[in-house]
DNA sequence: GACTAGATGAGGTACGTACCTCATGTCAAT
DNA sequence: ATTGACATGAGGTACGTACCTCATCTAGTC
């Protein structure tokens, strides 16, 4: 039988209102009585049993999910995660609230912030740009108590308590891995297509895909940057126009969240299979020309594990208790044809 | 606020007792009073607190691992991870038990499951072959009503509840893949080794294995299977025989769940960097071998995943609710030097 | 109409913890 | 010696559910 209060106030010789102090940190015991009362929790290995005393405390926890209203089919499958997850939430007595902004848009972000704080939240997860203004709204909340986790792309200048997500220069080294060994010996030149230079997760990968290219793969020449600002017209015609004017393209590395314009106009100039193609996030798009062949590999992150992971997290912080580390490292999936689960 | 069991009593018009007797399936209702609780708890969305229950029901969740005493690393891994869970097991009335057999021995095997009753275990997550006196003690178990999930290997013949661990022959299929990809367009010639030919995982790799390089990339040769038998010098010894005869060997693809010795020959023979090599889980050795780019990618699967996620599984059985198929779907990971965490 | 089996209600205790109130004890400063 | 601040104890209620006992009601049987 696992020790409860009651043993360890019999144990320290102590009653069970102290006890109780001593375990919610109240005020009003001597140091000498918390040292004793600890010893007893160490003696006989207590733990306190979370489930019951969420049910006396009637802990709900009000979450709340900040995300883009954006065009990438990538934030579609996150909000279909979370969905997923707000359907089995009421069992362990969480509510999700979503909340949407349009992409692009910090104004409009920082007003959906200032409708936050800790009467009206517990905690909150949060996928956006960082920028002064986001950072002073995240300050606040953080300072009214709500614990933060950034999702996806890091916060890493505003105390965010956590982040959920991957390390996106490893990212983008191990896409170049991915395409300097798919292209054997031989050299080549990669066209390199980005979502926006203002975005960090984008900008990382960029950066560790290049630091792996010299590295390893110098015979391979690297493009410069296209940016589609998540547009698929501006994307149709950049990557028309380098494929007409490189005729001698041996990959291409779709760094952003979106890759359906890609695929599509690769497809249509017929280039797709001669091609070595890595991009990012696994979607209906991107598992689809896995499957046929036309993107040779794919460097993904577990929408549901992150989101999971974010409630977890949360949740944890606001029991004030820890967690488990590698329960919550997001990993940097590689996803071919053959591990399409 | 959630509904509770008074609030369905309440709209039902009836009393808590009743509500209590149809939600445990307890005798002496009416059908037509059954459906009428039925239809408040459907109208009110009531969903049982599991917690409260547990708390009431004084719930211990007594599980038992059943694990190979084995040599190779994996295993090893595999321990530690379990361990990691142990520790923080407690704090959800999870009391874990492991036990033991010497590897390859099914008489020791079938020994520690009979002591396996419903009155000392709740539910049991085993690793290890399907023989058939293993088949019977599982069935004995089952019929006795203690959930049962297999790990790593799956036991298709038992009806064990579950099997957590990554389909194998996707796993041979993801493994050829990357060695015919990284063999660019080149020819070749690649040994396979594998453990033992009666282990179900390694002969589901093997043929997958053979699909792929037989569909995708029919330009390169592959040997027949070298049985090493985890024993290390058998390793040595017919690895090195293979290079010696074969200089115009291309990869090495190491079907098992060890790989030192292997990664300790190739090295001796100066022969590492120039192979193509793909293993099989992500141990010290392999992830050192990756780093050192002696091993080009690793096909893995996340012992801590597993642990946990069979954890939550035999849990889930016992309390009688339903799982999330996505948290519990264990990934096919392929780790390459860059993503290695 | 008496009897009986079964359905249902009323009310309790328990699980382990949180949190509250009030009484009492202790000790040091005045 | 009195006061007050603070430490501690005693005992309660509550959370949502499980499970128990006993009383009462209902419908059918003879």
């Amino acid at each position: 039988m696992r020790p409860t209060v009651n043993d360890i106030a019999r144990a320290a010789g102590v009653s069970l209102a102290t006890v109780d102090r001593v375990l919610n940190a109240r005020p009003g015991v001597t140091e000498k009585t918390v040292q004793r009362v600890n010893a007893a929790i160490d003696q006989l290995g207590y733990v306190r049993d979370v489930t019951a005393a969420n049910l006396a405390r009637q802990r709900r926890y009000r979450l709340t999910f900040v995300l883009p209203e954006a065009p990438e089919l990538f934030v579609a499958t996150l909000r279909d995660a979370l969905a997923e997850a707000g359907r089995s939430s009421a069992a362990d007595r969480t509510e999700i609230r979503t909340l949407s902004f349009p992409a692009g848009n910090p104004h409009a972000l920082v007003r959906t912030l200032r409708t936050l704080n800790s009467a009206n939240t517990d905690g909150v997860a949060i996928f956006a740009p960082e920028t002064p203004h986001v950072r002073d709204a995240i300050l606040r909340l953080k300072s009214d108590g709500v614990p933060i986790v950034a999702l996806v792309s890091d916060l890493p200048n505003t105390e965010r308590d956590h982040f959920v997500g991957i390390d996106n220069i490893a990212g983008g080294r191990t896409a170049a891995f991915l395409m300097g060994k798919f292209h054997g010996k031989r050299g080549g030149s990669v066209m390199v297509l980005v979502s926006s230079m203002q975005a960090r997760d984008n900008v990382e990968r960029r950066l560790g895909f290049d630091q792996v290219m010299a590295e390893s793969f110098p015979e391979i020449e690297v493009l410069p940057s296209l940016e589609n600002h998540d547009d698929e017209d501006i994307t149709a015609r950049v990557v028309s126009e380098v494929l007409d004017a490189r005729p001698d393209l041996t990959g291409v590395y779709s760094v952003g969240h979106g890759s359906r314009a890609l695929v599509e106009v690769l497809r249509a100039h017929h280039r797709a299979r001669q091609l070595t193609i890595v991009a990012h996030e696994l979607t209906s798009v991107t598992r689809e020309a896995l499957r046929s062949g036309d993107i040779d590999a794919v460097v993904s992150q577990d929408v549901g594990h992150i989101v999971r992971s974010a409630l977890r997290i949360l949740r944890a912080k606001i029991d004030g208790v820890g967690i488990v580390p590698g329960q919550e490292r997001i990993r940097i999936e590689i996803v071919v044809r053959e591990n399409l689960s």
